[in-house]
DNA sequence: AATACTATGATTAGAAA
DNA sequence: GTTTCTAATCATAGTAT
């Protein structure tokens, strides 16, 4: 027979919800893509699910526009920034820092940390890939790096700021809760942490973004 | 009468065009709102325009869910997130550099920007905003640490990573093309520059991105 | 611009293969 | 799990107010 009248409920029974899921989100798809066509507008959809039981949840079932990740990120650039921009136009610099700032390290120390896990066992692995003469350059850098940087926080520590509580001053204490980032201890400095590895690459930037282009010198 | 048959292209005529948007766009959001309820799934839809000759570009014109910009973002989170891991499970550090770190630092500096210079016509004068004696001590704090960063720069310049290509190493090169991002020239500081600024930040504030209190010292 | 109407086209619930 | 069928519901183009 034909269709009966559905209540606008959570379906279920899974068989229909499984189907009408299938029916619905390709009709939702078509839709969007008629709509952007007919009205010349931009839109985008992020279709999530359908939960399961034993499953990963938020597991992308559908985007659009199909095949065009780029102007998905784009459209939802835009979003966040007027979605930023409007609401909280007279928010002061320590609620933007908390607010922005803060999620965008966060973000930030995320991926690069997921993404080293991703290609290398240890964090250092990627040394692996360089040369054998850069290797070994890049380790007395390093080295030198760490003692440079331990060196100018013990002479900031003793000259300046005193009574500043300069762990806490770094935010380098007691960060473990930084989400689920797991820690790796490595060999050559226990000083190394999470934002301490984000603040060397930084240090290391001029205002290009480039790395400061070291002269010839001799190393120790 | 009735509706007629309507051509799969963008609709000529303005008036039918804009009355089919509304239409159209209350039939999306009623669709996905029943396709939530239904199914019980998480999706969201940023609809923009529809563009004008003479207006501004990318008006978002409906986001669902609606009064609910938080989860919006939430999903969009998880896409970008997912979207990123995807893809390219295998680039190398350089890559993820260039790739993520740089985007995510424009966007921090842009934002950063673009919310102070909303706030303060100049860089610096948020420090309005500070009580006086936060300011006495945050000028001398700055001006001391500018001056340990440049000699700290002068001294990493001076004495390490002779010979090695740190530009193709970190895939830092050439990277001019960093969007449109202007860089203003402050009068206390030639070194310092957006990136510095953002450095300048990150230094003065603790873990819980609040401005570090300073300590009573002297200054010179 | 917004709302109402309504004939018709478009979608889809339920069942079946 | 998919596809197909079909009647019933739903959506909406064109029009009028």
């Amino acid at each position: 027979m034909g269709r009966a009248k559905l209540k606008m409920e959570l379906i279920s029974n899974e068989r229909s919800r499984t189907l009408t899921f299938k029916k619905r989100k390709e009709g939702l798809t078509r839709k969007l893509r008629e709509f952007t066509t007919l009205c010349d507008v931009n839109a985008c959809m992020i279709i999530y699910g359908p939960k399961q039981e034993n499953g990963p949840v938020d597991e992308p079932a559908e985007i659009w526009p199909q095949n065009n990740p780029d102007e998905v990120r784009r459209m939802i650039e835009v979003y966040r920034a007027r979605n930023r921009d409007s609401g909280s136009k007279s928010f002061g610099l320590p609620d933007f820092f908390n607010d922005q700032k803060k999620k965008l390290e966060e973000e930030l120390v995320k991926l690069w940390r997921k993404n080293l896990a991703a290609k290398y066992p240890t964090w250092f692995e990627f040394l692996n890939d360089l040369p054998e003469s850069q290797l070994r350059d890049f380790a007395a850098g390093l080295k030198n790096k760490a003692d440079a940087e331990k060196s100018r926080i013990e002479f900031l520590k003793r000259n300046q700021f005193s009574g500043l509580d300069f762990d806490q001053f770094y935010g380098l204490n007691q960060q473990q809760q930084i989400s689920s980032v797991d820690h790796h201890h490595h060999d050559h400095d226990d000083v190394h942490c999470v934002n301490q590895d984000a603040l060397m690459m930084m240090l290391m930037m001029n205002e290009n973004n480039q790395l400061i282009e070291a002269g010839s010198f001799d190393q120790d």
